[in-house]
DNA sequence: TATGCAGTTGCATAGAGTCTCAATTATAAT
DNA sequence: ATTATAATTGAGACTCTATGCAACTGCATA
């Protein structure tokens, strides 16, 4: 357990603690194939621990995406997304009309943030972006 | 009243009713220099017609939004905020560490859009983006 | 004028997410 | 081991936004 670079170890290396709600929640967002949201890992971790509170994963989450461990999308559903920095940076186009969802490299975006970076100094965080729009079969 | 090329000749056009709260609630979106939460949209409303529900701005900016009449942008407040399409496209840099609002001209995103539209012939909406990250100040 | 009917509204309620506060837990100091 | 201190949690209130439903409105037609 706690294998090195992983989320967890990256926790307590920054004197987080380690608690057995933390290591279910990260397990859970780790073990998720795509992006998971905090209602699908609560309810993941309450089959193992029926008293967790959904408030600590809210706040979990929270730290997480501070420490920058997590990225966070709306992907449009009416609930926040979640995955692991540590499988890689990528963006997604969501088609309004057909709920299609395009994968996109993360190349797509770097020219807007060398333009933002060089022209304003701003450095963008822009790690998880959801595009909205139309896609190829549904525009008109 | 109902000047020509606002939003609430366009509306009648379209054959949606104009009703007093929708009046009220365009009005305010009108007024306001800059952009307007749901809940500011609503105190001017209820002000003059105590008998308003939210829900009726929340709906009213909903038909808004999917005609094209107003874009609404999270710039991460907690709520979300709006403005008429007719006073201009822009974009905003939000700074996480300090909350310092920089305004983009539209131009920063065409070249995206472009490369969506040809490489994934998806049409990006994206008229009004909230992009956060660290400004020239905050930056270490 | 009366009737039909779709558009719109108020109200009640629900869901996602945040926040406050007191209780619990882990760590450090004695 | 005991105590002090800080981190973390559960519970519940609360905010923002969306939605189901029954009542109301305005227009069209008879
Ligand atoms: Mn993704
Ligand atoms: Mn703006
Ligand atoms: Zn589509
Ligand atoms: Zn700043």
């Amino acid at each position: 357990m706690n294998k090195p670079g992983g989320i967890s170890s990256k926790l307590s290396e920054l004197g987080y603690r380690l608690t057995p709600q933390r290591i279910m929640i990260l397990s859970a967002i780790d073990n998720s194939d795509d992006h998971i949201s905090a209602e699908e890992i609560y309810a993941q971790v309450v089959a193992k621990y029926a008293n967790v509170n959904i408030s600590t994963v809210y706040r979990t989450l929270e730290l997480l995406k501070r420490l920058g461990l997590v990225t966070e999308t709306d992907m449009g559903e009416g609930r926040v997304r979640y995955h692991p920095v540590g499988k890689g940076h990528h963006h997604h186009l969501v088609c309004q009309e057909c709920g299609a969802i395009i994968d996109l490299d993360e190349s797509v975006l770097s020219s807007v943030k060398d333009v933002l970076l060089r022209e304003y100094g701003f450095i963008a965080d822009l790690k998880h972006l959801a595009i909205f729009g139309r896609c190829v079969n549904c525009r008109k």
